[in-house]
DNA sequence: GTCTATAGGGGGATAGAC
DNA sequence: GTCTATCCCCCTATAGAC
């Protein structure tokens, strides 16, 4: 099968006037995208960014801050965009319980319509995240952090539309609507019949027609209360 | 930070007598998880296995091959599984439709069941599946190769199960379920609030209890039809 | 400055001895 | 089954031709 070509499939910023700094964070983008994130020598990254290896230093402090800086230029937006519609929840209503399907769409909206970008980026954002589950836990919190102040706004947000389900079954269904959110994104490359998919249908907001109702049913439907399940099977 | 000290975390076969076939297997599996497929040489396998460079071809043929015996261990059984239970659901009921959560139980469940294996594995499996974005098209598929059969059984039984849905429909509604099967797994580091989960509830039946619901829910609401929602906004 | 040629290294696959 | 040695391919870098 050869080698993986795949470290310079299109280059963006390689040869252009940019500065050294944003050179830094595309290319560690990259590498860490690839290769894994504490598989990437500052080394390597420097020396790929035609920048000296003291500069990781002196732009961003550390590796650690270099990481963070990376994951914040992707997350920071979404989340700064999930913030305004929170927010947009929370002062149009004084006291009336927001509809689920706004909250959903809260969380999950800016992430799709993150598609904006080119399809490379969009390819690398999944690359860049799928690999942090292969890495140490701190830096899984490092980057995990980063949702910290969205989820202690959407979780009570979310517990108040559904007053009915207790917490842990509520933190369950947000894993689970997370999960739906990034499997719209997944490519399911080589199954045949996801390859429809690729065409039509597939922008931002056609993905949320279809999304935001399937996790907002998934939301609002009761869990039986607990034993057996061979029960329902017959109905 | 420091550097990945997780390629020898535990390692279970490294000493033992175990034959040179399943050391590779393992070690090539770590490598695989930590290090992305690509990015790691026949080379590099054999020597931390403590075996001959030509000891993953006579064992298997190929690098490819050894990367698809990789998956397959885990994948295999699985999928196996999957099959025992669509045949059961198919062959159970002759003309009548079959209840949409079983078809659902019968993909879902299996994975969930996985959980069986300890923790590391668990993890491992994680990590091993989530490099696969980062690989080459090839090696992607390869992997995807493997759900072929599984798939084209369950989606003509999923499409029986609910007529209403025009095929785009359905497999858009396919990529929210498996995403919400593969969130259930996510570790949710250092999000504090989902360390209520670690405990309690995580066992496989309790997640498919709250998983199963949530997804038949996901798949059986219908899609507004499509115009309302600002969608003519810019097209 | 651009292009072709060649050297070097890494990696996968294979043959043949043990 | 395991090992050593080797072949071949691909990629990168560099040098010399133009």
């Amino acid at each position: 099968m050869g080698t993986d070509m795949q470290i310079h499939e299109g280059a963006e910023t390689e040869r252009t006037g940019a500065d050294t700094k944003a050179r830094l964070l595309d290319v560690a983008e990259e590498l860490f995208a690839t290769q894994g994130i504490s598989n990437t020598s500052l080394r390597s990254i420097t020396s790929a960014a035609d920048a000296n290896l003291a500069s990781v230093n002196y732009h961003f402090g550390s590796k650690d801050a270099l990481i963070r800086e990376v994951f914040v230029r992707r997350i920071g937006p979404i989340n700064e965009e999930r913030m305004r519609m929170l927010d947009a929840i929370e002062s149009g209503r004084g006291d009336r319980a927001p509809g689920l399907a706004d909250i959903v769409e809260a969380i999950v909206a800016p992430v799709m319509r993150l598609k904006r970008v080119d399809a490379r980026q969009q390819r690398m954002f999944l690359r860049l995240f799928s690999q942090v589950h292969s890495e140490s836990e701190e830096i899984q919190r490092l980057i995990f952090t980063q949702f910290h102040e969205v989820a202690s706004r959407f979780i009570p947000l979310l517990q108040s539309a559904l007053p009915n389900l207790d917490r842990t079954e509520l933190l369950w269904k947000i894993k689970f609507m997370i999960g739906a959110m990034v499997g719209s994104m997944l490519p399911m490359t080589g199954l045949t019949p996801f390859r429809a998919l690729d065409g039509e249908g597939s922008d931002p907001e056609s993905v949320l027609r279809r999304l935001i109702p399937f996790i907002v049913a998934g939301l609002s439907v009761s869990v039986p209360p607990g034993e057996d399940r061979a029960a329902e099977r017959g109905a």
